[in-house]
DNA sequence: AGCACGAGTCAGAATAATTCTCGCTTACTC
DNA sequence: GAGTAAGCGAGAATTATTCTGACTCGTGCT
């Protein structure tokens, strides 16, 4: 029941937002682009409108249940916020993005910025290449 | 004499081409918007259109002339690539952008993609704080 | 240097992603 | 169940960027 998320974070529990929630924590997909909340709603039979959609996710994203991120290709991505940080590597060939942390990386980062005067509240940390299934075409045993 | 450049990477040597480069050069910001770009043209009493910029410096960034990032906040900078990489830091207070390498980062970074089974083709690294100038106001010794 | 021609440029239109506006509707309070 | 303010939907507006079509300039040839 979403429901309590929603009142928990201050937020009145309305129908686009009780749908845009399920689809976010149903979706196999856990990056959506705000065009894709919104198909998704019209495949469901909602008849929520897409201006709705980016007010949502943009509250969500206030209130701290979704984080969204800027990958490359035009359109922020929306996924649920566990709380948990972790950072992403996208297949530029396919679409697919995958989560990672790693704790080096992450210890690194603060010590540069320690180093540099800087204080972090954030950071975006996005791999891009091609995965697996995409390899170089003139090895053998490829797809 | 950038000239050169240009005709190396194989663009005609036009005007705008050259003003712009030039101005990226001389420019104490590296990271200029195409607006930025295109206001310092006006200023230097060129009279360049945005498109144009826009154009130019796609095109300079398609041959390897300058970088393209998006940090957040709507618009892409653009600096001059040096061929050398570095991520950078982000003041979100006064928009101060530092650059910077780490090789132990860098490591993982690939380290976690093989693991993973990607093959990186780029990346991008940011972090997003504040820097030494904007330390807390109830600290004695501040700015 | 002069010409031809294709690449380059300009201004404004077009696109894409996202946000805003405003009149109508709905969720929560009593 | 009614009142009220917050929320919603459709489309307009905004912002960043790219495209279009007519005109111009850079470069190679003479």
């Amino acid at each position: 029941m979403e429901s309590k998320d929603l009142r928990k974070v201050g937020l009145k529990v309305t129908l686009p937002r009780v749908k845009i929630l399920d689809i976010l924590e149903n979706n196999t997909d856990l990056h959506m682009t705000a065009e894709e909340v919104y198909r998704s709603l019209l495949e469901s039979g909602e008849d929520i409108g897409l201006a709705t959609v980016y007010r949502v996710l943009t509250q969500f994203e206030a209130a701290g249940l979704v984080k969204r991120h800027n990958f490359e290709g035009g359109s922020a991505v929306f996924e649920l916020d566990d709380g948990g940080h972790h950072d992403h590597i996208v297949c530029l060939e396919c679409g697919r993005v995958e989560e990672f942390v790693d704790e080096v990386i992450e210890d690194r980062q603060k010590a540069i910025a320690d180093n540099l005067g800087y204080k972090i509240s954030d950071h975006s940390l996005i791999l891009y290449g091609s995965c697996a299934r995409h390899e170089c075409p003139h090895k053998e045993g490829d797809d």
